[in-house]
DNA sequence: GTCGTTGCAAAGCGTTTGCAACTAT
DNA sequence: ATAGTTGCAAACGCTTTGCAACGAC
C-alpha cells in the first residue's frame, strides 16, 4: 500500500510483498508506463501496450492499472480529457491546462505549499491540488485574445 | 453569448434574440435546470427531465444543455464522477470535495482571489479554480483517520 | 414557408464483469 | 497444487450522429 517504486525491481519486489505475480502482460503494462514521461489515459496505455506486444487484452490493462494505483505505484488525476494516470514517483505535480490552447504547465512545491496556506488559512479541509488540474488562460493566449 | 439570465424569460429572450426557438421540451429542460440548486450531470438531468416530461429525447437534452452552456447559462465543472452542469447565475463556485467521504463544500470569493494571486506571484497564467474541483480531506474524516 | 429542432435508432467509446482456462509461484 | 491472472465476449452507461419528420417563428 506504500511503495514509491522506481523501476521494475522494485515493483516487482512490492508485487511479491503483497502475494501478487508477475506476468509478462504486466511486464509490458510496466515498460510502457515506465516509458512515459507525463500522463496517459487508460485507454491509451491499452492502445500502446499492444501495439507492442499484441497479445494484451484491455480489461487486463484497466485491471493492472487499478492494481498499480493500489500499491501506490500509480496515482490518477482529471484533467479536461478525463482521467489520467502517472508514475507517483514522479512527485507532486499539479497541472495548469489552458482552455484555450491546451497547453500544459505545472506548478512547483512552494506555490503549491503556498495553496495550501490559502485553504488552510479558513478552513480545516486539507486539499491535494494534484488531484484536479487547474483550469485557466495561458500567457500566449491571453495576450493573443479576446 | 453572454447572458447571465435568471429566469425563464430572460432565457426566452436570449433565445429569440441569437434566433433560436423556445420549444416545449427547453422549457422542460430549462426548468429543470432552475429548479435544481447545485450541480447536476447530463446524465441526470436527462432522466428528471424525462420523468417529468416523458416525451423528450436524451438527445435532445444533451443538446440543449450544450446550447445553454454557449448561450451563457449553464457552465460545467469536473467533479470526481465527471462533468456537472450548473447555472451560470449562481456565481463563483470553487468545489472542495472529499476524496474520503464525499462531502463537499465551497470556498469564497475572497479565498478565491487568494488562490488567484498566489499563481500570478510567479506565472502570467490567469487560473479559473471554478472549473475543477479541488479534492482533499475534510476535517471529519481527517480527525476520525490516520 | 423557412429553418431550427426533435425523435429515432444506431453506433461509438471507454470501461466493467463473469467465467473458464491458464500459469506464476 | 494453489491461488492469482488472463482472455474472451458480452454488457454497460454515457454520449454522439445522420436523417427524415416536425413545428416555432
Amino acid at each position: 500500500m506504500t511503495g514509491s517504486a522506481a523501476n521494475g525491481d522494485d515493483i516487482l519486489a512490492l508485487l511479491r510483498a503483497n502475494g501478487l505475480r508477475m506476468t509478462p502482460q504486466r511486464r509490458a503494462i510496466v515498460a510502457e508506463i515506465m516509458a512515459t514521461d507525463g500522463h496517459i489515459n487508460p485507454a491509451d496505455v491499452a492502445r500502446r501496450v499492444r501495439q507492442r506486444v499484441p497479445g494484451v487484452n484491455a480489461s487486463t490493462v484497466y485491471r493492472t492499472l487499478d492494481m498499480l494505483e493500489d500499491m501506490g505505484v500509480l496515482s490518477h488525476a482529471h484533467l479536461e480529457t478525463g482521467a489520467e494516470y502517472h508514475r507517483s514517483s514522479e512527485g507532486l505535480h499539479v497541472h495548469l491546462i489552458c482552455s484555450r490552447c491546451g497547453s500544459e504547465d505545472a506548478l512547483d512545491a512552494a506555490e503549491i505549499e503556498q495553496l495550501r496556506d490559502v485553504v488552510a488559512q479558513r478552513r480545516r479541509f486539507r486539499p491535494d491540488f494534484t488531484h484536479f488540474a487547474i483550469s485557466g488562460i495561458c500567457a500566449a493566449c491571453a495576450a493573443s485574445a479576446n
